[in-house]
DNA sequence: GCACTTAGTTAACGCTGTTAAGTATAAGAA
DNA sequence: TTCTTATACTTAACAGCGTTAACTAAGTGC
């Protein structure tokens, strides 16, 4: 049997967490499955008896990240005191996910695997959840006419692009040293949310 | 001396049109320094004589791209009809670049090299150029009162980052295939400039 | 003719992800 | 109890990576 001697939970357990650890303190680029195995203290070739490739364990770290800035996102939603607040709150929410976890979020959105064409479907479920999260709230502070104006596909991918956008430069460090950063957030969020048009007043254009 | 028979033009040269072509044709996953150098008819070590490192080979393959979007963006500038004008002509120009080259843009903004955090000053100057172009667009467009409202760097970084979001998005196959990308483009444009709030009545615009 | 520079080479180091083959150990069947 | 099979893991190796050290051949200046 296994009995590793340090295994009560299942060695697939050890190796997310472990490469987790990695990850989050030290980036994409340190995470080796050789060093991992040391890590974990076990050869190398066992991580593939859980994953079938390197990859196959960084789509299950995503997953995990998905799941993660899901519950971020529905507990802003909760915390909201208005439609148009959620709309609101769940930007910078997401925001603060992405500073908050720049590694993990560098692996979740940034990274581009070899073998992403023939991803799971599984997990594009798990971003879609929270693209649905930013979908259902626009919907909701949109009012009863629901998706009257453009199809909220649109409207959430469009939210969550610019959102990304400055959330990636960020951390790939490529804006400015001297850019104010609140300044520059507050900016892409207050735009993001009138580019939605949201309240009626506000709908003296179009 | 040289003399390998083909080399009219430098090696320098010929080196960074083949990683050029690589990158653009296959990826960036496609360019080793192996197979570069079986490409040009030279050992893998000749590469280095003329750049430092496979990462210094990108930085300047990057120089490129930013000098070929400042071309394109400054031209798109001089299309312009008016100041108010300009500024869309420039965000749709850095979408279509993005969209008419993925593989470089990729290179040039998604890409997170190593030794990035010590970046020849060069690069910094040429990518800002573009950011400067976007800014003094704005700047034009906003009338005479300059940076009345907020330091145009904020803006015109805004306003980047959120064209960046979609771009790369869309780049790395991350939208949804069902979504529409024209409308989707629009709206990020749209978005973007209303972000801006140039001039309230000149905003009769979609 | 000798030193020096230039432009290129080969061989190797220490990594990488991954695979094939082998080894103990436990469980189930006869 | 013995035979068989499955489980959990290992070692050794492959092919490839970026990079370096050491070398060679050819041209240049004195």
């Amino acid at each position: 049997m296994s009995n590793h001697s340090e295994s009560e939970k299942s060695l697939r357990r050890l190796i997310l967490d472990s490469a987790r650890k990695v990850v989050v303190e030290e980036g994409y680029a340190a995470l080796t499955m050789r060093r991992l195995a040391k890590m974990i203290g076990y050869s190398a070739t066992s991580i593939y008896l859980h994953f079938e490739s390197k990859d196959a364990l960084l789509h299950a770290l995503i997953e995990e990240g998905m799941d993660l800035l899901h519950a971020r996102l529905t507990e802003a939603v909760a915390r909201a005191e208005s439609d148009a607040d959620a709309v609101r709150m769940v930007c910078r929410e997401y925001v603060d996910f992405g500073l908050d976890n720049p590694e993990y979020y560098e692996v979740m959105f940034m990274l581009h695997p070899q073998r992403m064409e023939r991803f799971p479907a599984g997990k594009y479920r798990r971003a879609r959840r929270n693209l649905d999260v930013i979908g259902q709230a626009i919907r909701s502070a949109s009012g009863s006419d629901g998706d009257a104006d453009g199809p909220s596909l649109v409207k959430a991918s469009a939210v969550w692009a610019q959102l990304h956008g400055a959330i990636s430069l960020v951390i790939a460090q490529r804006v400015d040293a001297s850019l104010d950063r609140d300044e520059f957030f507050n900016r892409i969020i207050d735009g993001t949310l009138s580019g939605l048009k949201l309240n009626a007043e506000a709908e003296a254009q179009r």
